[in-house]
DNA sequence: ATGAAAGCGCTAACAG
DNA sequence: CTGTTAGCGCTTTCAT
């Protein structure tokens, strides 16, 4: 393995012009540079990351607590973790993935400083983590948004208003009688902080509206979403679902095609869920559309900018936004 | 930060012995082992993992390069991530993210040492990393099993004799008509080595017993797969179907169930599937078991292996077995 | 059973 | 624009 002390003797420079050269962070004269990257590919050099993150102390990677516990859409998790990747890469970040159930590996990591910052997936209310990770000595975001966070930053899609935003545009089409399907009722017990958000907004927007609504929760693996379906249509009969509930939205569709249902006419319904999930192929959700991609390079940002010590940070909450498809009445002015 | 000096002062004894009290790499006197954990504890002292890189070689992680194209089902890669993370913890490793299909910083983050070894998801057949990566300093272990490795060990499940396995079970249980329901599209295009073993095992298996064999590829995110089901349903009437298509299998299941087909009475299935994937809860697909387990745990063995530089590492093909449930009749002697 | 000391390969003052 | 040098915080020979 060559050192840059190799590259320097090759190039015939010192061992800080070398370093310089590579960081940047002084100017080097076109011919030296050159005769640097020679050596360099010559030689097939390449910085030892161990040494880089000691001097430097930065160790150039980012670590994500994520959720392995079987509730978790596992489809919902990728596309984060993917999100974070991409985000990180464009940082010059790799990603570390720990087991967000080891709390104890997940200090430790930190603590070593193998990583630079923490992020940590399926935060819930009053999670037991938040207190330890107040006290690190390096940043961490919180992916998820608790009522109290300890001094720790939070990013989240702003699950409250989506939810409440389904139910004003369904109100505003003619909607009187609400259902929410909502997560599974680990994620429930659990109070995941984008489920409690969710329901919260919910409820309480029905209820200034002064609408029906009622609250259902799906177990996907569990019940048979036949008959949560025919459940929720003999009671009462609603006119309007607000689904969130990613792995069951497949399913869900499929009962209300069996039971005759089309929409929007039988049924308006708007899903709270990411774009691909909504778009089902056979039909296109009106959709409250939870944009991955932007909460992951905002986690990042987040993370980055603590990282290199920039002021100004603070919880982001993105704003939600409704995309109209199929399955809502078109507002005609 | 506490550094290991600063250890060794409040102890009142040299770096090296604490070092070593760490490291356990050689004996320490219950005394001072007290008195050097009692200063840890004082000073909440936790070990550089920068520094501790760059003196010992090692980074104590392990590259994972992930596949995240959209074809690959996210809910089986999160699988094998999660037992590759429980494997990686065992042997005291994180594992380090990296975008499959960025290849230029795979090949960077091995040679820079910010990971011990890379596992590599998704291989497909004449893979173009294969050249770069058999030229890494650093150990490569190959999550797949192309026919050409370059000399990179290999670990994966056997898909070939699974899919011989399948069929040889379904001859003896009276099939004679097989059709087998593939990967979709892109992932045959693309010969992702699982694909192409599992398919010719297939082939072959049904050509040596003289059985009537076909082989339909199915994009369940394109097809309606109603209309695939009764395509095969139709051509000459198969009486035994293998699957190995995890993302389709529960909406096949709906569409053999909406044809009216019972199962293994009209038609014998054994699916190639993950156990979780296998059992629908309303069906328990006989299956040949994909042991996600056992693969990562061996892809994580082998890797920790060569970094220790143990001997007589090889290529692992996993045997398949085959768990019989309800879609196959009984075999009676 | 314990210490002293020489690196590991970089970064970033400090000095010209 | 370039060079010299002092660490960063560990691991691991040598000694004793």
């Amino acid at each position: 393995m060559a050192t840059m002390s190799d590259i320097a003797r090759e190039a015939g420079v010192s061992l800080s012009t070398v370093s310089y050269a590579l960081s940047g962070k002084r100017a080097i004269s076109e011919t030296t540079r050159e005769r640097i990257n020679a050596a360099i590919t010559r030689l097939s050099y390449h910085p030892h990351a161990g040494a880089r993150a000691l001097a430097s102390q930065r160790a150039g990677a980012i670590g994500l607590a994520v959720p392995l516990a079987e509730d978790v859409d596992a489809h919902v998790v990728m596309m984060f973790v993917r999100s974070l990747m991409r985000a990180a890469h464009q940082a010059s970040h790799e990603i570390l993935l720990i087991a967000g159930e080891d709390h104890a590996t997940t200090a430790r990591v930190l603590a070593e400083g193998k990583v630079d910052a923490l992020v940590v997936m399926d935060v819930v209310e009053d999670d037991p983590r938040l207190p330890i990770l107040a006290e690190a000595v390096r940043p961490v975001v919180l992916l998820g948004y608790p009522s109290e966070a300890h001094g720790i930053l939070r990013v989240d899609f702003d699950f409250e208003q989506a939810s409440a935003l389904a139910v004003m545009e369904l109100h505003r089409r003619g909607a009187r009688r609400l259902v929410m399907i909502g997560s599974p009722s680990v994620t429930q017990t659990r109070h995941a902080t984008y489920a409690d958000r969710a329901t919260r907004g919910f409820r309480t927007t029905c209820e200034q509206l002064g609408l029906q609504a009622r609250h259902v929760v799906h177990d996907h693996e569990v019940d048979s979403t036949g008959q949560l379906v025919r459940a929720v249509l003999a009671q009462d009969r609603p006119d309007a679902l607000v689904i969130h509930n990613e792995s069951a939205l497949p399913a869900i569709h499929r009962a209300l095609t069996e039971e005759g249902i089309s929409m929007p006419s039988d049924l308006q319904v708007v899903a709270i869920a990411p774009r691909e999930t909504a778009l089902l192929g056979t039909a296109e959700y009106t959709a409250v559309e939870i944009p991955v991609e932007q909460i992951g390079r905002a986690a990042v940002t987040t993370a980055t900018d603590l990282i290199e010590g920039r002021s100004g940070v603070g919880d982001q909450l993105i704003a939600p936004s409704l995309i109209e498809r199929d399955t809502t009445h078109p507002l005609r002015p």
